[in-house]
DNA sequence: TGTATTTGACCGGT
DNA sequence: ACCGGTCAAATACA
């Protein structure tokens, strides 16, 4: 299967990466007593780069990626679909982890209040604070209206929790805290992104009404795809805390992996 | 003029 | 061959 060429090694990675990135999903409920419809707000800048019909789906699934991807590397993307069964929920799913300065603690001021779809509201934006203080954490979770369409679901696990210690502000270069990183943040602090309901426009150009009722995914990792999924998740515990590739929080699947694998190859991820 | 969105084409997996 | 995901040119917008 491997060749002893880089690209090779690389074509294998990139493979790796794209099937081993976890994902989970986010149900979001609109509010219809407020009249809002679209998805939500997740106070990372996304950039839409493509939209298809799925099949036996009424609506059409949007693509779309961290804006900081070519400028910062950061390979964070997320779909978004209309639910089928109740239009004002949206199916939004989540791949890899933001390595952008924005998934590490800033919520960058927005460029325009109506492009960016920014949320002005302090309790969205302490949410994203690697700091945000316990008071605002409080504030926040009383007005969070839990999304409890999973819990019907076997597959549910890792109750959410709003700590009080800082978040999702771990830098990907930080080796040393890796092993605790990756047991309790890998992806539940990608699952800390919260979000506001749109406005009538749907899709992508939505921001905060200031009525906004707050739906935020049920702060439950749910509904892995497959025990894979959660196997990829734990395994990078394990294989991204010795990784040379930084600054890629993904995970190599075991399973898919020979043991074997001359890793220590020279030339192998130059 | 720079940035974001749209949308048909393309590609890889099944 | 079909389908989902991505690319990239065209277009829109500020």
């Amino acid at each position: 299967m491997f060749g002893s060429t880089a690209p090779n090694y690389l074509c294998f990675f990139l493979i790796a990466f794209r099937k081993a990135t976890p994902k989970w999903m986010d149900h979001v409920r609109v509010s219809c007593e407020s009249g809002l419809e679209g998805p939500h707000e997740d106070s990372y800048n996304w950039r839409k780069y493509g939209q298809k019909d799925i099949l036996g789906a009424k609506y059409p699934r949007s693509y779309y990626r961290c804006t900081f991807r070519n400028t910062q590397g950061c390979w964070a993307t997320k779909q978004v679909q209309r639910s089928d069964e109740d239009p004002t929920v949206f199916d939004i799913t989540y791949r890899g982890k933001h390595t952008c300065s924005q998934g590490n603690n800033a919520v960058l001021p927005p460029k325009s209040p109506e492009k960016q779809e920014k949320p002005t509201h302090s309790h969205n934006i302490d949410i994203h604070r690697a700091q945000a203080s316990q008071e605002s954490l409080t504030k926040f979770r009383n007005i969070l209206s839990v999304n409890t369409d999973n819990l019907n679901n076997g597959d549910m696990a890792y109750p959410f929790t709003f700590p009080s210690t800082s978040f999702g502000c771990m830098k990907q270069d930080n080796h040393s805290l890796i092993p605790w990183a990756l047991e309790n943040e890998s992806f539940l602090s990608d699952l800390y992104q919260t979000h506001l309901l749109s406005t009538t426009i749907p899709e992508s150009n939505y921001f905060p009404s200031p009525t906004f009722q707050m739906n935020v995914f049920d702060g439950i990792y749910s509904k892995p795809h497959s025990e894979s999924d959660i196997n990829e998740i734990i395994s990078t515990n394990t294989s991204a805390t010795n990784s040379p590739i930084p600054d890629f929080n993904f995970s190599l699947d075991p399973v898919e992996i020979d043991p074997n694998f001359p890793f220590n190859t020279p030339g192998l991820f130059s």
